[in-house]
DNA sequence: ATCATCCATATTGCATACAATAATAGACAA
DNA sequence: TTGTCTATTATTGTATGCAATATGGATGAT
């Protein structure tokens, strides 16, 4: 990807540059850094006790995968997601994701499958206190982001693992199910649900088509969302 | 993809960083640097003239986007392709662009179709001269490239292009048709036609499903011709 | 002969200094 | 007041030196 939708090169080795690109994309996760903000050089240098030129590197390796935009001699900054953007990562999800369920589903193993369903159950307990307890639901978007993490790594293509990573961050920035009522909740964990109901039950297709219902099902619940707090 | 999966950051202001990036961007796909070879900081610096800390800046921009894998304290080597790699890459790419041609159909404008229908036709012009003189074959595969690459844009899903763009680069290093017979160049030039007829008569769906052919009859070629080269 | 150990060497990783560039503020004139 | 020019300052871009690490071969012991 550009890269750009790759792996980070050193799981292993922890150099300063890896330090430093963990920290900031962390923190760009986090919120800690805003949309348009810029990440000074000398700033975070000092901050982490390195010198400008490991930053400098992490920095390259951040805009390479899309965290950041680098205007010459003026600096790096968060990118800022439009509408557009969210549009756009939808339109690539969508066809994306069915097709790595599709080929999950063709050869699956009982052990990836077991965990799928202890996820999926966890979910859906959860589900069942979101109503008393909101802050649960921080915990069922995580959760949810491992389901379909777990699914993608399953369809044996690593590329589309990679490119989907790149694609989805904007998910990932708000994966909050904060703005779902509870019946669409419901209804998120009973795709679920069934996309493992499909698996099991041997048909790729089926899987498919839930996967594809599913995500335009958070789409729809997106755009109703974005509407009244954006635009 | 990151990028990598992205394009290079400054299109404008040309800093050493950028020139680096391109020359050795450049020499990956001449073949002038080959699969597994090793890129040395030190070489690449005195040979352009400048000093490491630029070289390693590129270096690990290409090696986000994809173009090369750095080892820590060892160095960084242009990626080899392996037949793994080229099944991934055509599953995506089978997904990928039949879905961009849809949505280019779905909003097309005249100027780009005469465009894509100029190509078109030169491809055509060419390929019967590709008997007698085989080197046409490298300035086919040239303007097929452009084609896909206008028909992706015109998507309107500028993501799509990134991403595309960072997962097709096994085909631009072997983009030759040199392994294709004469029949099989002509159903290729056939194809692009029938996807440019498709988009005219307004059918998005043909012409999806006439790119989804043409990709298939492609990786046929492409299988048959490794199997008695490479394993 | 084989294996382990240690040292020399090559290469990358990082820190610092300096150069180049762009933004900012202030002075001055219209 | 406004516009323009200039000097200052902040920030990034590049070069260089040194430290850290890995590799390969020589040396020695078993």
């Amino acid at each position: 990807m550009a890269n750009a939708a790759h792996t980070t090169p050193s799981p292993v080795v922890q150099t300063a540059t890896t330090k430093v690109h963990e920290v900031i994309k962390q923190r760009i996760l986090d919120g800690h850094y805003q949309a348009h903000e810029y990440i000074r050089e000398a700033n975070i240098a000092r901050e982490l006790e390195v010198s400008r030129t490991p930053v400098r590197e992490a920095l390259r390796e951040l805009v390479s995968e899309g965290w950041l935009e680098m205007i010459p001699h003026h600096g790096s900054r968060v990118t800022a997601w439009t509408e557009k953007d969210a549009r756009e990562v939808f339109e690539l999800r969508l066809v994306l994701e069915p097709m790595a369920v599709r080929m999950a589903s063709e050869h699956m193993n009982m052990d990836c499958l077991a965990s799928l369903r202890a996820m999926a159950s966890r979910m859906e307990q959860l589900t069942e206190l979101a109503e008393t307890e909101p802050t649960v639901r921080n915990e069922i978007a995580t959760i949810n982001h491992e389901f379909h993490r777990e699914l993608i790594r399953a369809s044996g293509n690593q590329r589309l693992g990679a490119l989907l990573e790149s694609v989805v961050r904007t998910s990932v920035i708000r994966r909050n199910f904060g703005n779902y009522d509870l019946a669409s909740l419901r209804r998120s964990m009973r795709h679920h649900r069934e996309i493992l109901e499909a698996i099991t039950a041997g048909s790729p297709l089926w899987a498919e088509q839930i996967m594809r219902a599913h995500l335009l099902a958070a789409q729809s619940m997106h755009f109703r969302y974005s509407e009244v707090s954006n635009n």
